[in-house]
RNA sequence: GCCCCCAUCGUCCAGCGGCCUAGGACGCCUGCCUUUCACGCAGGUAACACGGGUUCGAAUCCCGUUGGGGGUGCCA
C-alpha cells in the first residue's frame, strides 16, 4: 500500500510557521518512504471560504519546495460527502438531533451539579430536526479508545470522558471531524502527522471511523508545538509568525526549511546545516521529538548568514535587489542615486557580514547619500569618537588631506594613515566613523574613493562639529 | 475543575540500560587572525526537574511529585 500523507490547513489567513513545519514533516515522511503528499483545504465552516486565502497558503508552500501529488482539495466541495455521512448516523442511531443551545446546556449542567459541558440531554428524546437543531454523536458511555501515535507511543482516552459532540452545525453545514474522517478514508490516507494540539480529536475521529465503517484507521502521529519564549503555542495574534514575512524580511527559503526541519529533529550525526535531500535521507518519524520546540530567531539568523554565505556572488547580488531597491523594505537612499556598479564591487563584502538580506541596505546606505547620520549616543560614536585620542586633530588633518589628494583608495587610505602616525593616534577608525557614520562595516577605502570628494570633506566636517 | 501530552545546557538537537567524568549547534565569554566590523580558527560557560523503585549497572525502564503545555466551541 502506498503511503498517503496530507497537509490540511484551515484557511484562517497567512500560512505560519508552525503549519509550515506540518507541511514540511508531512512532506519529509513522504519523501523518505517514497508516499504521496495531498493539500486539502479544511473549509467546512463557511466563515472560513476566503479563496484569497488559499494563494496564502499554496504560494508560502511552493516557495519552500514543499510539493504535493494531489490537490488542493476543497472540503467545502465535498459537503455532500459528509452530509451524507451525517445521514448514515442519525439513520443508525450513532447520532441525534438537539434543539439545546450552548447556554441552555451550561444551565442544565449547572443544575444537575456537573461539569460545564453537554451531557447527552437529548438522548433519546426523539427530538426533529428543525431549525435549530446540531446533529451531536452518541459516544459510548464506557470502554476506551486506544491508539498507536508514531511519536507519542500508546495513548489512551475514557469514553465517558467524551461528551456528545456536534457534528452537524444547526446550519446543516457538517463539522471538521467528519469532513476529516470522511475525506482521510476517501483519500486512503495512511499516515495523518500534524500538531499536538490535534491530539485529543483522534478518540472523537475514531469512534467516527468506526460508527461510519471507514474501514483501516492511518497511523497518527502529533508533532510538538511550536511554542514562544513564554512556552505558550505560537499564535498569530501575539507572535510574528507569518512564513511570507520572513522570506520577504531576507530570510532564504532554504535556510528556513532547514531550521523547521531541526525543531523536533536531529539527524543523528549532528551535522545541522545540509541540503534537504540528505534531511530526507535521515529523516525518521518515529526519532520526533515529543517536547515542544521554541522558535529561535537567533538560531535562523545564523543558519540564514550561513546559507547567504554559501551563495555564489552573483546570486547574492541578485536576491539583494529587492533590499536595495526597497521593494518590501526601507531604505535610506534616494533610489535614483542608487548605484548597482557600486554594490557590485562591495557586494562580497557585505556577503560575508549579513545574516539576512534586510540587513543589506545598513551596510552600504552611506554610499548612495550625500550625509550620513551620527549617533553621538552609540557605543561605536562614543568609542571611536569620545574615547580615542586627538580625533579633532586627525579630522583636520583628513580634511587638509583629502583637500587635494589623488582620489584613490590607495591614497586616501595612505594618507589617514600618514596622518596617524604623525599624531601618534589611531586614525582608521574615526575616519570611518566620519565617512560611514559607524564604526562596523566593509572594508572603507574601495568604497570610499567612489564617493564625491565634496561629499567626503562634507562629513569629516560634520562630524568634527558634532564633537 | 476535568481530560490528554510533555520534561537533557538559556535555546534547538544527540543519547533508545554499560561507550556519559553527557556530545553537537545557536547564544554568551576569552584568545588568535584583522588598520573597523564580520568571516574563519582555538578555547571557555552551561543541563539529565525532584523523590522512590527495577537492575550488577539508569539521562535512558516503572511509579509518584513538581513544573510546563495542549484541549475542554454549532473553530479546526
Amino acid at each position: 500500500m502506498t503511503t498517503r500523507v496530507r497537509f490540511a490547513p484551515a484557511p484562517t489567513g497567512f500560512l505560519h510557521v508552525g503549519s509550515a513545519r506540518s507541511a514540511l514533516f508531512n512532506w519529509l515522511y513522504a519523501e523518505s518512504v517514497g508516499g504521496e503528499m495531498i493539500l486539502r483545504i479544511e473549509d467546512t465552516d463557511a466563515a472560513l471560504r476566503k479563496p484569497e486565502f488559499i494563494d496564502a497558503i499554496v504560494k508560502p508552500l511552493e516557495t519552500l519546495g514543499i510539493t504535493w501529488s494531489e490537490g488542493p482539495y476543497y472540503q467545502s466541495q465535498r459537503k455532500q460527502f459528509h452530509v451524507d455521512a451525517v445521514e448514515k448516523l442519525v439513520a443508525s442511531g450513532h447520532a441525534y438531533f438537539c434543539n439545546l443551545t450552548r447556554d441552555q446546556a451550561d444551565e442544565l449542567a449547572k443544575e444537575a451539579g456537573l461539569p460545564a459541558g453537554y451531557h447527552g440531554w437529548s438522548r433519546d428524546k426523539g427530538i426533529e430536526d428543525g431549525p435549530d437543531c446540531v446533529v451531536r454523536f452518541r459516544t459510548p458511555d464506557d470502554g476506551e479508545v486506544v491508539f498507536d501515535d508514531v511519536i507519542r507511543g500508546e495513548v489512551r482516552f475514557n469514553c465517558a470522558e467524551l461528551e456528545d459532540f456536534v457534528i452537524r452545525r444547526s446550519d446543516g453545514s457538517p463539522t471538521f471531524l467528519v469532513a476529516n474522517a470522511v475525506d482521510d478514508a476517501d483519500m486512503s490516507i495512511t499516515h495523518v502527522i500534524r500538531g499536538e494540539d490535534l491530539l485529543n480529536t483522534v478518540p472523537k475521529i475514531m469512534l467516527l471511523w468506526d460508527a461510519l465503517d471507514l474501514g483501516e484507521k492511518p497511523t497518527y502521529a502529533h508533532l510538538p508545538l511550536l511554542v514562544n519564549e513564554q512556552r505558550k503555542k505560537l499564535s498569530k495574534r501575539r507572535d510574528d509568525v507569518s512564513l511570507m514575512d520572513f522570506l520577504s524580511q531576507g530570510y532564504l527559503p532554504e535556510a528556513m526549511v532547514n531550521h523547521l526541519a531541526l525543531l523536533g529533529w536531529g539527524p543523528p550525526d549532528e551535522k545541522e546545516i545540509r541540503p534537504i535531500s540528505e534531511i530526507v535521507e535521515l529523516f525518521k518519524l518515529e526519532n520526533v521529538n515529543k517536547g515542544s520546540a521554541f522558535f529561535d530567531i537567533a538560531k535562523l539568523n545564523h543558519i540564514n548568514g550561513e546559507y547567504i554565505r554559501a551563495l555564489p556572488v552573483e546570486e547574492f547580488i541578485e536576491k539583494s535587489e529587492p533590499f536595495v531597491y526597497g521593494v518590501d523594505t526601507e531604505i535610506s537612499w534616494d533610489k535614483a542615486d542608487y548605484k548597482p556598479e557600486v554594490f557590485e564591487m562591495v557586494a562580497a563584502d557585505v556577503q560575508q557580514r549579513v545574516a539576512t538580506f534586510a540587513e543589506v541596505p545598513h551596510y552600504i546606505g552611506w554610499l548612495f547619500s550625500d550625509s550620513v547620520e551620527y549617533d553621538v549616543e552609540s557605543k561605536g560614536w562614543k568609542k571611536a569618537m569620545i574615547k580615542g585620542k586627538m580625533i579633532p586633530e586627525i579630522l583636520d588633518g583628513m580634511a587638509e588631506a583629502f583637500a587635494d589628494v589623488e582620489w584613490t583608495a590607495e591614497a586616501l587610505n595612505a594618507a589617514v594613515s600618514e596622518v596617524g602616525d604623525r599624531l601618534e593616534a589611531r586614525s582608521q577608525v574615526p575616519a570611518r566613523v566620519a565617512i560611514t557614520g559607524t564604526n562596523a562595516g566593509i572594508p572603507l577605502w574601495d568604497a570610499a574613493a567612489t564617493l564625491d570628494r565634496d561629499v567626503v570633506l562634507r562629513r569629516i566636517a560634520a562630524a568634527k562639529a558634532l564633537l
